[in-house]
DNA sequence: ATAGTAAATTACGTTAACAGTTTAACATTT
DNA sequence: AAATGTTAAACTGTTAACGTAATTTACTAT
């Protein structure tokens, strides 16, 4: 039937256009293509991407409610810049909710969860022996598994987005050498204590973890 | 000189008028004039306040981000509906949030702070004397003082927004009668706690604070 | 009378054009 | 040569119009 290709293709192309430039712009900011300070002017993105300046105009919206850039009145928009201090501030909020997230996941496991962390922890130790592996697959999984456990939909999200946050302004990608291997424990430990349903010890290692995460950036950020 | 003047008139009209919108509209959902289901009609909203329709999206896609709307592609927008889940959700996410905050602010209190709190435990004492006067004024200046003395203005602007969206679905505007004394204590009692510096103390009061008012809520919408 | 179909209406998605402001270059004057 | 005034280019803010998809309405045929 006609019908069905039809509503494949509209299907594929009803996403707007904006959240396609969205996905792309965040994108080319978290990559570090797009520094701070970089002024993101709209005729010049629509003519790069062959499309008209409102949907760019509609993802740069996005990104300044989500403080990604920020626009000034009859200027334009310019690509954040972002204080260390207020990463600081991240990195506690981010504390306190990840651990947040750690104790509901303590609280709420069953079996169906247990298993997807025996899982996990299989993957971890496998990528600890064979001294690598795709980290950053298994940080997502990390995430991910402990958002779905913790049955906080709102949570995860809120988590997400300040992740995002300060990867984008610490240019976290590639993060410390030793730093991975040694987070990719800490996240094992995490998790055998939620398996265990030990809310007390998986809130304490995320506090722990997160520390640690903030002292490896600020030494990083100090050379 | 006329440049003075000049410079006081195109502050006042340089905010774009897509900003005078989103306050509109925030501001009519949080009052409840616009409910949950409704529909929002660019054209309609464009002809009531006399402006294109183009402010009208951009202000929407604002609210869209903030989960105060949402938009269903080729149908338009429509304000979110909530589910309790999600409400005991920021609860949770609130709770976690105000009481580092509340340790936060007790960990930094110096001279100046502390003759700000008094002078607003002061002003609480009134209010529960004389049985009343602005609640609504006095919670605003407690999250102002609070979110001052923590130090941390991140945390003060994820506060502020989550606290207007539990408001926004929750009709939490015209409180329960005899709750809102109750909680112009518990503030006087955190207060008084970061007074004394005492982090823990004021944590705990703010958790059980929340979950006070959590419960407040939950025996309010059983009716 | 009902069901199915076609036309008209509605409303969003996108584009293009216009208006107003800011920035920058340039010329003029001291 | 420096400073100031002027002009032009660039860019955002806003409007209007067009295209398209979805819904509703009306009409026709059974």
């Amino acid at each position: 039937m006609v019908a069905r290709m039809a509503e494949s293709w509209t299907q594929e192309d009803l996403s707007p256009i904006r959240d396609k430039v969205y996905a792309y712009l965040k994108d080319a900011i978290l990559r570090g293509e797009y520094k701070a300070g970089d002024r993101l002017v709209e005729r010049v993105l629509a003519e790069k991407l062959n499309i008209s300046r409102t949907p760019i105009r509609e993802a740069l919206f996005r990104l300044e409610t989500q403080r990604f850039v920020r626009t000034v009145p009859r200027k334009g928009v310019v690509v954040n810049e972002i204080t260390q201090a207020e990463i600081l501030e991240v990195f506690m909020i981010l504390a306190s909710l990840e651990s947040l997230a750690a104790r509901l996941a303590a609280q709420k496991v069953n079996d169906e969860i247990a298993g997807d962390i025996d899982r996990l922890i299989a993957e971890i130790d496998a990528a600890l022996d064979n001294g690598g592996g795709d980290e950053v697959e298994l940080n997502v999984q990390y995430n991910e598994l402990i958002g779905r456990a913790a049955g906080n939909p709102k949570l995860h999200e809120m988590l997400v987005d300040l992740k995002d946050y300060v990867r984008a302004f610490s240019n976290l990608s590639s993060a410390l050498p030793g730093r991975t291997k040694e987070a990719l424990r800490e996240h094992k430990d995490i998790l055998g204590a939620i398996r265990n349903g030990e809310e007390d010890l998986a809130e304490s290692f995320t506090r722990i973890h997160l520390e640690k995460s903030r002292k490896a950036y600020m030494s990083r950020s100090h050379v």
